[in-house]
DNA sequence: CTTTGAACGAACCAGCTAGTTAATTGTAGG
DNA sequence: CCTACAATTAACTAGCTGGTTCGTTCAAAG
């Protein structure tokens, strides 16, 4: 077979953001260093550079296609002819599942927060990216309300922040939670019991008196 | 009344922690900058390293001031009197309360996580401040199962984790949520709202037939 | 007083780090 | 072919950064 071509653009790019990913996700903003990443690339500093403009930019283009890869798999889901609490465990552990598989990218947005999303802010593309989820989420609720299995005044936002949080928590703050803890919330063993818990916690909340 | 001494170990010790926890929950460990902590203080570089030997040992310090203030905080809660229920609800607004009044704190701990606990993890103060707060949280649900309010088979540590995991996600990861969904959960004005929806999560849970 | 050790300050340094310069090579279109 | 331009490379630099050196000053004990 032919070898790959010398010169490919578009596999230089995604190489290097590939790269990027992983040491940002790693050491942080300022602790990732454009050397090392470019040393982990098999092309060089300069071409970081001629593609990506700055270490900022560069770090930017990461949290875009972070956020974008994680938004089309949302769009997966297909929940429209399960019964709404059925629909609603579903939702919660598909981000649950999500969640757990994608440890960079929780970490990437730990990140930015410390950073106060100053990068996110200014990115034109994420501001698109407004949740489809959330629509989604939105209609299970309007379905159990009109079924009377649902509260009346829940905001599909606050649910989604309720999913996210407890996603978010477990993985983000495996480290310290464990280190003061002694537990280890991502141990395998106790993978079912998060999972089930999540959708225990959403749907007793959504369904109290 | 008399000028302060002009050598004073403990404010210039105390000081340089105070600046240090400012400047790491800012900027995270890797871009938080000594000479910059030592410019915001009243002394000089040196004397950051004459107390604290090193920028690391500096952050495990800052980490262990934080931590220990806020375990001292928790002691302080008398819930033992309450109905079960309003115990729960009263110890999870101590905890919203709390973690919205120190974002410091929660700063300094994501940034922990993102260096994967590699500070705390060697610190003896840390491992011995146990969480009391967890005896607290295990005699309530002990009495609530007692008067069969509450389900039987809650650990108190996975109750916990929920009133962190919201209180975390609510202030750690507020700009993010904020730039793509357009709701900054920190507004005063949804302040009781998110704090009577913790109380109702946690009890939904724990209520939950 | 004098001694002694803790507390302090200024200048310094070696290595690192983001970003640049400018020259070189592959490749597609004519 | 060959030309024009995109892709690539290596070497360089200016400024920063954590950490150190070494000399000085204060204050309490004797």
């Amino acid at each position: 077979m032919a070898a790959q071509p010398a010169r490919d653009a578009e596999r230089t790019r995604a190489e290097i953001l590939e790269v990027a990913t992983r040491e940002f996700s790693d050491n942080g903003y300022a602790g990732a260093r454009v050397d090392e990443i470019a040393a982990k690339t098999r092309t060089t500093k300069r071409m970081l550079y001629y593609y990506f403009g700055s270490k900022e930019q560069l770090f930017v283009a990461v949290l875009e296609q972070a956020y974008t890869t994680i938004r089309a798999l949302e769009q997966e889901l297909d929940v429209e002819h399960l019964d709404p609490v059925d629909a609603i465990r579903q939702l919660a552990e598909l981000t649950f599942d999500h969640h757990e598989s994608h440890p960079d990218f929780i970490r990437l947005v730990s990140i930015e927060n410390i950073h106060r999303a100053e990068h996110i802010g200014t990115s034109s593309v994420l501001s698109r990216l407004a949740n489809p989820a959330l629509d989604v989420l939105a209609r299970i609720l309007e379905r159990g309300r009109a079924a009377g299995r649902f509260r009346e005044d829940v905001d599909p936002l606050d649910v989604h922040m309720v999913i996210s949080a407890f996603c978010v928590f477990r993985t983000a703050n495996q480290h310290t939670f464990d280190a003061i803890f002694k537990r280890d919330m991502l141990d395998p063993a106790r993978r079912e019991h998060y999972r089930t818990m999540l959708g225990d916690l959403v749907l007793g909340y959504l369904t109290a008196r």
